[in-house]
DNA sequence: ATTGGAATCGTTTTT
DNA sequence: CGATTCCAAT
């Protein structure tokens, strides 16, 4: 995979570039102006199009690279990209063109044009906790049960809205029944609140870079300007925001070069939505259309498994998808008796290809639907002493230690934020409780002064005790002095965003992380979790000091970019908000460091993009994949479960094993499964079926075949008919209904009430 | 105001 | 089952 031709062979530049190309893909690279939509089969090279693509526009054609913007869809994948593309180029040029995230992409826009909009440029983004509080807030101000309104659902629908670029206004006059009326109330609050507060969500990253493009005709022409050749990567995913947007920038030289692949489009639940990538060529009528059809990735066995699944999807464009690999062995389908047995089995296997094969723990993988999975498969490998890593990029941040120091910082860095200061003002513990809390509340409101602007003036708060007001007071004076010490007191007219007025870093200004320092030793987090009982090992404290050491590295890494961008004094300001901008959008992929020599651990959903020698999916079963809850939007919700299991097994190399176990205990319920109806679609010819579970009984039927018998076991089973289960015991047959392969039965137990079974895989008797 | 224990809840995937 | 929330005792 060296991307550095022979030095024999071409001659030129452009050549060079398109060494070893395909045809398809030679006619990706080179094309140049106007729209280009790139549909990519797993293992087709697609990232090596693209990286090949921006080099060729840049050398081949003679573009700037600051002309360029290329979007992915994680932090890690743009890291990546600039990477291979400075190996094609050169470090600087990569650098210039801009590649990066959505999120991380509006970020910056938005805080580079926050005047237009009325933003403080130092706006919070809030995660997904600081919207639960948010939420929670908006519930309470407008004296809605949280029991009737799960905050959760709530956020949920209004996340979905500003997918959708309907905001709360617009939203309230489409509410038509009851729910979605309160619905748009608590939207308006949950808006006012975050307005409030500076703080922006996730969503609103994406809404307010649309409204800005616009409502500023001038911001758009401008950055039309800039970004004249416009790249997206994983357009499968975008929602209609994002859809817009890219619109929006490529409105007037038409510049889009969508890659993707429908088949892998795994994230209609957040918004996404596939037809953006099907309805490309209806969109752009002169767009060229590229299909990367060739694989290199897995073998012949594992390819055709995977084709074979996902030809049972109706909404898709077909590819046909080939590889020149070897045929390799049959994809392995295996039958535990459990989670526990399921994950002994793998660890073993794993380490026979260890020691027998001579492979890396860094080439073994294991995926799971949900990240509950993990636990059990974890424990495995660290009874067996085997490295392993779980690709969870935003743990860390989870813990509460973490989040506590964090919320400091948001604090400091922006005054307005209420729910972070509210989160902070009693953690840990000093003599502020909820009544105080509440009494500032009111007066805030009462008084329409912000909080941060209250506890500066404890004594005019009613109803709030001396001890408390003590304690207040003190605790502004502490947050006064590290705004101080980071230069964000003195200039408030910084808060209104005006970019370029930020002066250059006074030499008195501390470092980062001698300010994260502060906070954690000040704040009196650092000796609350020291004298921590419930914590022998100390371990939040060491977490603590990871924040700091990564707080360091962070400045550092900062520092040398800006260095090389010619500004050689960034403030202290604008390394904290580069800081608390990157916390936000850690993803969990960018955790995963392929050479770390260790079996790496990962949803299904984390693994797109990714490769792995040897993968194995685990839970492959009813319920899981497809997921339960996938089932409540019906085809549609299968189809993209199909769609995740596919990515999943096209992520394998050269071996794929996919396990499934007769009983799973979840939530601490153990249920009798049955294996995933997704493996009755793979080809016979590319699969093995194995069964080590103790009590052995096949579960695939003796001759396991796709698509049989469903007739038949319907005729056996009339409803009415007496049976017994293994497990359930005694009951009678409610109802039979075919469905695809399979036939279900309703059944009413005896013992143990109303089940619905499948018949191929419910081993009932007659009685 | 703080603390710990009991009760309750909610269970997919994530930028 | 684990996390969060609630409540009663300090």
């Amino acid at each position: 995979m060296s991307e550095l031709p022979p030095a024999n062979s071409p001659t030129t530049v452009e050549d060079a570039l398109l060494d070893g190309l395909t045809p398809p893909q030679r006619e990706a690279v080179t094309h140049v102006d106007g729209p280009m939509l790139v549909l990519a089969g797993p293992g087709s090279g697609k990232t090596r199009v693209i990286t090949r693509r921006v080099a060729y526009l840049v050398r081949g054609v003679g573009i700037a690279p600051w002309n360029v913007l290329a979007i992915t869809f994680t932090n890690k994948a743009a890291g990546e990209m600039r990477e291979r593309v400075s190996e094609l180029l050169s470090e600087r040029e990569a650098r210039a063109a801009t590649i990066a995230t959505f999120h991380s992409l509006c970020a910056r826009l938005l805080r580079r044009y926050a005047d237009r909009l009325g933003l403080p440029a130092g706006y919070s983004i809030y995660d997904s906790s600081d919207q639960q509080r948010a939420m929670k807030q908006a519930l309470n101000d407008l004296e809605i049960n949280p029991k009737n309104f799960p905050p959760n659902s709530m956020l949920h629908t209004i996340s979905n809205a500003k997918n959708e670029l309907v905001d709360a206004e617009a939203f309230a006059q489409t509410a038509g029944d009851f729910y979605n009326r309160t619905v748009a109330k608590v939207y308006k609050k949950y808006t006012q609140i975050l307005t409030r507060n500076h703080a922006l969500d996730f969503d609103d990253l994406l809404l307010k870079t649309v409204q800005l493009l616009k409502q500023h005709p001038e911001v758009l022409a401008e950055l039309r300007e800039r970004y004249q050749y416009v790249l997206i990567d994983e357009y499968q995913d975008t929602n209609h925001a994002q859809f817009m947007l890219a619109n929006a920038l490529a409105s007037g030289h038409q510049n889009l070069c969508a890659t993707g692949d429908p088949d892998q489009s795994i994230y209609g639940w957040r918004g996404a939505n596939i037809r953006n990538i099907l309805e490309f060529e209806q969109h752009y009528p002169n767009a060229k259309v590229v299909r990367l059809e060739q694989n290199y990735r897995s073998t012949k066995k594992i390819l055709a498994a995977a084709d074979g699944l996902i030809r049972n999807n109706s909404a898709r464009k077909h590819k046909q998808l080939f590889t020149d690999n070897d045929d390799g062995d049959p994809v392995q389908l295996v039958t535990m008796q459990d989670e526990r047995q399921e994950a002994h089995w793998l660890v073993e296997r794993f380490r026979d290809l260890h020691v027998n094969e001579k492979l890396a723990w860094g080439e073994m993988a294991v995926f799971y639907r949900m990240n509950s999975l993990s636990r059990v498969v974890e424990d495995a490998l660290r009874d067996a002493g085997m490295p392993y890593q779980i690709a969870r990029g935003t743990a860390f941040y989870d813990r509460a230690e973490i989040k506590d120091a964090v919320a400091y910082l948001r604090v400091i860095a922006n005054p307005a934020d209420e729910v972070n200061l509210l989160r902070i003002i009693n953690t840990p513990t000093r003599g502020i409780g909820n009544q105080s809390i509440k009494a500032m509340q009111a007066h805030s409101l009462a008084s329409n002064r912000a909080v941060d602007d209250i506890i500066r003036d404890p004594m005019s708060v009613p109803g709030l005790s001396n001890r408390a007001q003590n304690a207040v007071a003190k605790f502004a004076k502490m947050v006064d002095e590290w705004r101080t010490a980071a230069g964000l007191n003195e200039a408030p007219d910084l808060l209104l965003g005006q970019q370029g007025l930020s002066p250059a870093a006074s030499d008195d200004e501390i470092s980062l992380r001698e300010l994260v320092e502060r906070v954690i030793t000040e704040s009196t987090l650092e000796e609350h979790y020291r004298k921590d009982k419930s914590d022998p090992d100390q371990e939040r404290l060491a977490n603590l000091g990871e924040l700091i050491s990564s707080a360091q590295q962070f400045e550092e890494d900062y520092l040398n970019e800006a260095a090389e961008d010619g500004n050689d004094a960034p403030t202290l300001r604008d390394k904290l908000l580069a800081l608390l901008e990157r916390i936000s959008l850690v993803s969990d992929v960018d955790s995963v460091d392929q050479g770390e020599g260790a079996v790496t651990l990962m949803t299904l959903h984390a693994a797109k993009g990714l490769e792995f020698p040897i993968v194995a999916m685990v839970g492959v079963e009813d319920g899981l994949l497809p997921h339960q809850r996938s089932q409540n939007e019906g085809e549609k919700g299968e189809e993209e479960e199909r769609r995740l299991c596919f990515v999943g097994m096209t992520r394998a190399m050269r071996r794929l094993y996919m396990t499934s176990t007769r009983y799973r205990t979840i939530f601490g319920q153990t249920m009798p499964v049955i294996p995933s109806r997704f493996l009755n679609e793979l080809p016979t010819d590319a699969i093995e079926v194995c069964d080590v579970s103790e009590d052995g009984d096949d579960p695939f039927g003796d001759d396991f075949e796709p698509h049989t018998s469903a007739r038949e076991q319907a005729g056996e089973f009339p409803p009415g008919t007496r049976v017994r289960h293994p497990q359930f015991g005694i009951g009678r047959i409610i109802t039979v209904a075919r469905s695809g392969s399979h036939t279900r039965a309703r059944v009413e137990f005896n013992a143990a009430g109303v089940k619905t079974l499948i018949l191929q895989y419910a081993r009932l008797e007659k009685v």
